[in-house]
DNA sequence: CTCACGATTGGA
DNA sequence: CCAATCGTGAGC
């Protein structure tokens, strides 16, 4: 069995990440593949947070759960681009999410980026949040705050040294997907009014960063 | 132009 | 179980 990540990586390491040409697939290939990636927040004065995806969801033109199901509008504007930008929306008020707009130039298409496991816990979460390190960033909604993601790095190119972007999975993760020691659950996407039977939600299994439910 | 509601979360 | 909190967009 081969890498599976040679397409799409603008060079090799260490500099490599997840292109557009990468990207530019279905969602519902790329979310589970994203799995076991690694999200990359980069602010302006060069500090860089780093976590690994552990819970994804896809979401699809003909989707009535995707945000681009009806029409476009100023607010999904950036999923009906091409792969490799982000989608960043705020949702009840008070938090933000993070997507990355996948597949081809004008079909509406994202994966929502649901759990993180951090390499380390920012100063600036607070002490409560502390307890429980691996919860820091387990959900759409604290994985923003965690990292200070919101709607100023909506559409922002996911490319290195940029605040955002996507780097491969590790050989060793890889390995342990492949020989079976890491298991990949697949299910029903959290939180919907509509489209709730679709089973395009993807999570590692046994994983103390995923968020609830499922 | 209005207003109901959401791809959530944490506290009662 | 429920409130917080506000941008969005469907519908009038």
């Amino acid at each position: 069995m081969g890498k599976g990540y040679s397409e799409g990586m603008s060079h090799s390491s260490p500099f490599s990440y997840l292109d557009a040409a990468w990207l530019r697939r279905p969602a519902t290939v790329i979310a589970p593949e994203l799995l076991g990636c690694t999200l990359v927040r980069r602010f302006s004065d060069g500090t860089c947070y780093r976590g690994k995806i552990v819970e994804t969801e896809a979401y699809e033109p003909n989707d009535p759960a995707c945000h681009a199901y009806r029409r476009r509008t100023l607010r999904n504007e950036v999923m009906f681009g091409p792969s490799g930008a982000s989608y960043v929306y705020l949702i009840y008020g008070v938090y933000h999410c993070l997507n990355v707009v996948t597949d081809q130039d004008g079909v509406p298409s994202a994966v929502l980026i649901r759990a993180l496991d951090l390499d380390c816990v920012p100063p600036w979460i607070d002490e409560k949040q502390r307890v429980k390190p691996h919860r820091v960033a387990a959900g759409p909604g604290k994985l923003c705050r965690s990292l200070k993601i919101d709607r100023s790095l909506n559409g922002v190119s996911l490319t290195v040294n940029n605040p955002l972007w996507l780097e491969p999975r590790a050989e060793r993760f890889q390995t342990d997907i492949d020989t079976g020691a890491i298991a990949i659950v697949q299910t029903t996407r959290i939180g919907l009014t509509q489209g709730v039977e679709l089973p395009w939600r993807w999570y590692i299994a046994d994983c103390p960063a995923v968020s609830k439910k499922g």
